[in-house]
DNA sequence: CTTATTTTGTGATGTGGCTCACATTTGGTA
DNA sequence: TACCAAATGTGAGCCACATCACAAAATAAG
């Protein structure tokens, strides 16, 4: 599906990055951006798969995931608007990890000589840039250091606040089945179960299937910080 | 210590992004630009703490650690040449993670307004820069997935393998105290003797304690790969 | 609506690696 | 050279979580 011209400028709302660029660069990339809608499950790109594009999630959810020697692995989850594929595509043209829709999600392919270009001549459009991939780096050693160091309940307890987080909201429903869970807060499937009718249990969420409402999200930090 | 001139055409012949430079935006990088020795144990920059440099470690070996909830979490070992605090002070003036000195060190403090302007002047700076952040977070991810999914073996397997690499050596001094080597690998300092010693006594290694001797290779590249 | 398939809950059991405790070695320093 | 502090080795016990096994529920397919 082809962008309409409206839709690059309506990118300029969004993107900082794209937001720093002048009429005819705009025009350029409308020129050289094609939109793709995907509905839940689908996958956007996938590991070791070939891409000469940069790739950028418009609307919708998006979890990254990379396959490890145990598990598949989710690495984040990403909400629109955002780059899903700078670091996959820039260097080498294959892609080290995989995204897929958590969601109805739409997401615009855009050409990398175009994008290259704009780093080369549009210096403000490059800061802001290497402002996002330095604050992508950090976030990834945070997220690193508290996968690894805490306990199975800290790590479900922050994966509840980011959700509360993403969907501003109480209550909302986990795009994610339970294993997906797991392997986005680095356990089984089963410990997730357990460990979600425990909150329930002790009156910190409301839980049916899918859907969760917070409701004592004071002892969910204090169990996320002490591990 | 004051840099004299002749250092920073000679950092052109290391780092991409600062090969990129003209002449005169060299001379301006030169009258910016401090270089530092540290000694090994000394603490390069500190989390939490202020900076308006961007930090270039120019020779030697360091270490880039973040406090966790648990433990000290030794992020990663970086080889000059090689950036240490880009993504610490671009956007904040507030350092994210701590470096430290591993052996005798040299690192360059660069005015962090001077940076800014090559970015936004010179596109190809720009874009190596770009490039280097690219494969950080790439990295990143990977060393995650790594350390969540393996077991101890494997990942002391992987520790000894990328000193090998990176000292380009099968004998090399450990840089690291056992405790260390354990932040380093997520695990404690007790395993850590553990396993070397069994690894000693398998014929994988010569162990005489912190140097090592990488005797059987290939079995230590099995052991990384089946965790 | 019925049947097949995927997803989920929960008990029982096993174990990797952490923690604690203490002996020993190494290195730094007066 | 002697002393003190930090770093290391090794055993014993314990516990958080994984794994296995199966039943129930929810979803998809036909």
């Amino acid at each position: 599906m082809k962008n309409k011209s409206s839709r690059c400028n309506n990118c300029k709302l969004k993107s900082s990055s794209v937001r720093t660029l002048n009429p005819d660069e705009t025009e350029r990339l409308e020129k050289n951006c094609t939109e793709v809608h995907f509905r839940k499950g689908d996958i956007i790109f996938k590991q070791n798969s070939f891409s000469s594009n940069i790739i950028y999630l418009n609307n919708g959810l998006a979890k990254i995931h990379i396959e490890g020697p145990q598990n598949d692995q989710i690495i984040k989850v990403v909400k629109a608007p955002s780059y899903l594929g700078i670091p996959t595509t820039l260097n080498e043209k294959i892609n080290h990890y995989s995204a897929t829709a958590l969601e109805q999600t739409s997401v615009c392919f855009i050409d990398i000589d175009v994008f290259k270009d704009f780093i080369y001549k549009n210096g403000q459009f490059a800061y802001e840039l290497i402002t996002e991939l330095c604050e992508n780096e950090l976030n990834s050693f945070h997220r690193c250091v508290n996968r690894t160091q805490k306990h199975i309940h800290g790590r479900i307890a922050d994966a509840l606040l980011f959700f509360k987080n993403t969907f501003e909201h109480n209550e909302f429903i986990l795009p994610f089945t339970r294993l997906e869970f797991g392997n986005f807060v680095d356990t089984s499937r089963e410990s997730v179960s357990r460990i979600l009718t425990e909150f329930k249990n002790d009156g910190i969420i409301n839980l049916n299937g899918k859907k969760v409402e917070i409701l004592n999200e004071k002892l969910l930090v204090t169990i996320s910080n002490k591990g």
